[in-house]
DNA sequence: AACGATAGACAAGTGGCTTGACTAAATGGT
DNA sequence: ACCATTTAGTCAAGCCACTTGTCTATCGTT
């Protein structure tokens, strides 16, 4: 169909015109929902880290933190993670190297590459993200309770195709 | 409180530390949730708007385009509702015109503004991206049902504070 | 009429990413 | 055991969307 005849078509049947315009707004208030929950997320633990002394870092430094701080972590693993190129990730370490968040000591197995941990102003920074996520959280909690909190989080689970924590690309 | 101190209590009880660390990842869970959900609309729809022919835009000029569709908008608007400086949006309406999606008319009643609207192709991009959200929203609710796609957009909608739909800027 | 404020564009600078090129070490086939 | 290929990581240069800085034309106010 094309959009000449869709356009009379919904001239004639005002009634479904109305309604799929209501569905489109709808549509475009969950996604404008959903865009502004994730900026406010980032925002205000970015915000609470830099607050709290670590006021040299990006958000795009917390998420190679996630990656990090879980453990066997080379600048590869970071870059995957992170969805940038080795190179990216290169610097971006060495950046957290350079202000005291990461460590590269030799892999125990591999001479080409470097094991990845925070030191212990990383963890720190870690431990300071954590909490401002578990206050915001906090807050959802007050205002929706906790049990729709929880369906939330199982109904995204459900239609959000599961991947890393990497920041937006936009 | 300081980090030794809190290691050592969570030492001392741990059952409590073991349901902290469970709440500290059910945030995590949900916080990457949101920002998966966030990437996937995005990309959702730019990927559906490029295959429809569109494909010399970012997502960014979506958002453009989102305030230039509901009408009387300058470039300062613009430049307001993506948060960027009037420079940036000024470069962006630009290309937008040169490539044929914007007009710039005179403003009415002020001769320094220049009044926006979308061409019929900025008109068929629009709706081709309204398609690629319904489609989206079609998917979730076949797996969620209405009911609680609905549900998920009124309890974010009393979590998440309104703001204009601007690209994330991490 | 004259003033500061505002809309917009031109120009140059910036920063985080990219592609390209390279070294050193691991891997695999013969 | 050897050599070719692949892989981890870094150095270097380029790119591009944004920024700050500057300017003109026009608006609103007194």
């Amino acid at each position: 169909m094309r959009d000449g005849e869709m356009q009379r078509a919904a001239e004639r049947r005002p009634r479904a015109a109305a309604a799929n315009q209501a569905a489109q707004a709808d549509n475009l208030a969950l996604a404008t929902l959903l865009l502004s929950a994730a900026t406010t997320l980032v925002d205000g633990i970015h915000g609470a880290v830099m607050a709290a002394g670590f006021d040299d870092l990006r958000p795009t430094h917390g998420f190679a933190f996630v990656r990090i701080s879980r453990g066997d972590a080379t600048v590869g693993d970071v870059a995957e993670h992170l969805g940038v190129t080795k190179q990216a990730a290169s610097q971006l370490v060495d950046e957290l190297d350079r202000k005291g968040y990461v460590t590269r000591r030799p892999h125990p197995t591999d001479a080409r590459a470097r094991l990845l941990a925070l030191t212990p102003r990383g963890w720190a920074c870690t431990r300071a993200a954590d909490r401002a996520m578990a206050d915001l959280m906090e807050g959802w909690a007050a205002v929706l309770g906790g049990k729709r909190v929880a369906a939330l989080r199982a109904d995204l689970a459900r239609v959000v195709p599961v991947g890393p924590l990497r920041p937006a690309a936009w």
